[in-house]
RNA sequence: GGCGCAUUGGUGUAAUUGGUUAACACGCCGCCCUCUCAAGGCGGAAAGUACGGGUUCGAUCCCCGUAUGCGCUGCCA
């Protein structure tokens, strides 16, 4: 990487509401650049489309990155010297710099309404050809375009794209790219209401703060040449860019709210771990390389290991089931003290009575093998708080002769043990299997169904550990007499 | 329709500068472990690299075309 100017990148999303996985993901690459290069990371609030306002959109926004360890050194809530860090607080800069293109002649002024433009469209539409705007605002007078702005009706203005001619670029991820001008359509920069376009207010803030490399979501790449007539025109340096590849339904379309979830916070709702998030988010179209077989990595070593160089160019398809394993694993290895922490208010909302600690923490350390996120946790984890009558068919097993056998050998031998740990249960029970003879399932179905009145269940150990000595006791001898 | 981008098993990916029996993971199937359910261990099926042409002694890798998918084609971002 080049190291002579200190890179600077930046996450810009709308605030629809909610963080789409994709948004995540560019945030994630974003972010992952940044501190690799030990560069700054940007947050900036593109709120330029006053019709789509979403109350707390921001403030959800701000929350999602920070659960998800995605922490900005710039931005709305934390400041910065390239401020502010809301476009709709940066009007009269996109003006002024406006202005000025409209002085060098690189923009002009156009007093098309939306429904003219509409038909112009329609017609283009009939007649088969391309739909864009045909320019003619372009050959207005000097002298016709005073007079309709002294006279009040309203204006936008719009990019005056140099015909005839050729745009190339080079993406990191894509290579070479080239777009004929004559093709780009002459767009809107300044919005009748004084608002500027994404096209505008990106370009102009990319500039003011200095931003070296533009990581963003493929759907801009045919935007690019707009945005590079700007930078020359205003005389400025292009960043460098990188677009994204898309994430995808499984049958390969965009991933749409109609076949899956696409908010960061539905995933995170769920009980999937930040961690596995930010593990699988930066696996899905990127990956080290050079032989690296493994695929759980910290976020430390993501940060040391990523290169946007290797980011892939074709979309990848969300593959949940991939997802489930990778945060089962992480699940499996999480510290246990956080996982309790984290797995009592899923607990909780399943009806689970978590006032207990000490066994809350067996339980969550008898179920994290059992789960593959933590909305699973209340669901595994209810049979080490039952405690029900056991049917006919269950009694007839229970009450037998091998089964009573069974029960008051293991009374006895547990009696004499100081504590049940997670390991030493099982031996008493070999134990028993060799003084009584009694082995296999007439050996553990009575005290299963003693412990738990299910059939079916985790192993017995577990079980005796998470239940403690007194309360196995306490079952076994029920069923004893 | 036009323009742009993409294309390795079902999915995510790998394959030093073109030379490999095309590798790994998820998922799937089977076996082992086992009272059951998971976990774990072992093994298997699954792509000849979208298709067709080139270039080359040799192409997953370079070039062209076709197909397919996606994106853009807004006073949305």
């Amino acid at each position: 990487m080049d190291n002579n100017s200190k890179v600077r990148v930046r996450f810009a999303p709308s605030p629809t509401g909610y963080l789409h996985l994709g948004s995540l993901r560019t945030a994630l690459f974003n972010y992952l650049f940044a501190r690799h290069n030990k560069g700054k990371f940007i947050l900036r609030i593109e709120d330029t489309d006053q019709s789509r306002k979403v109350e707390g959109a921001v403030e959800n926004l701000i929350n999602v990155l920070k659960t998800m360890g995605l922490d900005y050194d710039e931005g709305p809530d934390v400041g910065g010297d390239y401020g502010p860090y809301f476009q709709s607080e940066r009007l009269e800069i996109y003006k002024k710099y406006c202005s000025g293109l409209l002085e060098k002649g690189y923009a002009y002024y156009a007093f098309e309404t939306e429904q003219e433009l509409d038909e112009m469209r329609r017609v283009q539409q009939m007649q088969g050809r391309q739909t864009m705007y045909n320019r003619r605002a372009r050959h207005l007078t000097e002298n016709e375009v005073k007079e309709k702005l002294a006279s009040g009706v309203p204006y936008v203005v719009r990019l005056k794209v140099p015909l005839d001619t050729e745009i190339k670029f080079t993406d990191i991820i894509r290579g070479n790219v080239k777009i004929e001008t004559n093709l780009i359509d002459d767009q809107v920069l300044l919005k009748s209401d004084g608002y500027p376009t994404y096209h505008l207010a990106n370009v102009i803030d990319d500039h003011l703060m200095g931003i070296t490399h533009i990581i963003r979501g493929e759907e801009w790449l045919t935007s690019v040449p707009k945005h590079i007539i700007l930078y020359n025109a205003f005389g400025w340096d292009v960043p460098k860019m990188a677009h994204v590849p898309l994430i995808l339904n499984p049958d390969k379309t965009k991933l749409s709210k109609r076949q899956s979830d696409v908010a960061t916070e539905d995933y995170l709702k769920k009980g999937f771990l930040k961690e596995a998030l930010v593990n699988f988010m930066a696996l899905l179209g990127w990956n080290p390389g050079e032989g690296e077989s493994r695929e759980i990595f910290s976020k430390e070593e993501l940060i040391r290991l990523f290169s946007i160089e290797r980011v892939n160019s074709a979309g990848a398809v969300f593959n949940i089931e991939k997802l489930n394993w990778m945060n089962s694993e992480y699940i499996k290895n999480y510290d246990l003290e956080k996982l309790v922490d984290l797995s009592i208010p899923y607990l909780n909302k399943g009806g689970i009575d978590t006032s207990d600690l000490v066994k809350t923490k067996r339980v969550v350390f008898a179920i994290r093998n059992y789960i593959s996120k933590l909305d699973e946790a209340p669901q595994q984890a209810r049979v080490y708080y039952k405690n029900d009558s056991l049917n006919d068919e269950q009694k007839k097993i229970i009450g037998n002769e091998t089964s009573k056998r069974v029960l008051s050998l293991l009374i006895s031998k547990l009696e004499s043990l100081l504590e049940i740990n997670a390991d030493n249960f099982k031996p008493l029970l070999s134990e028993v299997q060799k003084e009584s003879g009694v082995k296999g399932k007439d050996l553990f179905m009575p005290v299963r169904l003693a412990l738990t009145s299910e059939e079916h269940g985790p192993e017995l150990g577990l079980i005796a550990y998470v239940l403690g000595k007194n309360e196995v006791l306490n079952r076994l001898k029920t069923f004893q007499k």
